[in-house]
DNA sequence: ATATTTACGTACTGTACGGTACGATATTAG
DNA sequence: CTAATATCGTACCGTACAGTACGTAAATAT
């Protein structure tokens, strides 16, 4: 665990707070993406100094690194419950398309969802950062591919299209449907949207 | 007309290669985004002095505005033409989805539509550029929304939806296979994709 | 020839970036 | 107390950027 070192380490206490900087990162990228926003911009965001960033988590690869895994775990938390319930797949599908139209941004704003942001910007991040994406796209595709399976099963999806390419195209949709709401569509639009686009599922 | 002036303006020609500024501009915004290669590089790229570039373009927004607006008039001849064309529907979408997952970019190695680009980084555009963007997409959408309305009454479209979600639905998709296509997806997947989107219509 | 007009490009401005050197400071170990 | 340890943050490094000042060169007009 993480929690409480009951004895302090040895020299000079860290003052730093890590956990405040992976935030405001976070919601750095997620509001001006990746190359929207620099290393020394987040320093003043989070009133921390560049050099303690810096021996935290060494390069700004790492850090977007951290933001990115600090989503994941905060911000997908509600995707991976409604793919986890025992909802009707249909249902599950409107909740989906519904949860991604109306997501809001960590400040209140609406802005697009983290993944989709770097995945514009693939091109502009680090070696540590984008492999981790890549990563969780795949986790991301296995579950979708798994619900698929479940629904085919239990008899809530007639089709003959392979699963891995439904799970694909699912994936996509969804990175589509934030990168509208990105650029600025109105939530009304993009839940059309991702109607029409999983009807075919 | 722009050809053949006839009588020389009065002082020193000019020696800058408009044509090849806008041409490489255009081909490095492609290939690496525009917030992925800067004013200085693309001068670099195209061997022509900085002032000179300022003199003929004014600032780094119009010189964008002149790179999308020359994508505009070479790239989209082929979609506009296949849009103009008396085939049935169906084929007509099949081809353009074939195009899209085909479509080279300017060098040769594959890269995103030029659009697809620029509405991604749409905030890190000057105002100009932005506004030409808009313009363009929307005049995109009204090529989808009359080759819709033709289909229909064609009787070769059987729908209820509204020809003006469809286009949208159109333009989303299209935009949708250019980034797949700009991080890297093979053109076969980008095709199935396609395909899979536009089987709704 | 000389004045006028226009474009040329080197060399500069000021700003911001990613990243770090280094002396100061705060703590524990003995 | 002193030594050892570890974090602090100011002030700096070199680089790259967007944009421009300005002296020079090449043309026409008279």
């Amino acid at each position: 665990m993480t929690s409480a070192p009951s004895v302090r380490p040895r020299g000079r206490p860290k003052n730093l707070d890590k956990d405040r900087v992976v935030a405001v990162a976070m919601q750095s990228y997620w509001s001006n993406g990746v190359s929207g926003v620099s290393l020394n911009e987040i320093c003043r965001r989070a009133g921390a100094s560049k050099p303690a960033v810096y021996r935290e988590f060494g390069d700004g690869d790492n850090l977007i690194n951290a933001a990115l895994n600090h989503y994941y775990v905060e911000a997908m938390k509600p995707v991976k419950r409604l793919f986890a319930s025992d909802l009707p797949f249909e249902q599950l599908i409107d909740e989906f398309v519904t949860y991604i139209a109306r997501d809001k941004g960590p400040s209140g704003n609406a802005a697009g969802c983290l993944f989709a942001k770097m995945c514009n910007d693939q091109l502009q991040l680090g070696p540590k950062s984008a492999r981790r994406l890549r990563r969780i796209r795949t986790e991301m595709k296995s579950m979708y591919a798994a619900r698929l399976e479940r629904a085919k099963t239990d008899g809530h999806l007639a089709t003959t299209m392979p699963v891995a390419s439904m799970a694909d195209y699912m994936d996509v949709q969804m990175l589509n449907m934030y990168m509208q709401k990105a650029r600025g569509e109105a939530p009304e639009a993009i839940r059309e949207l991702g109607k029409i686009a999983f009807s075919v599922l």
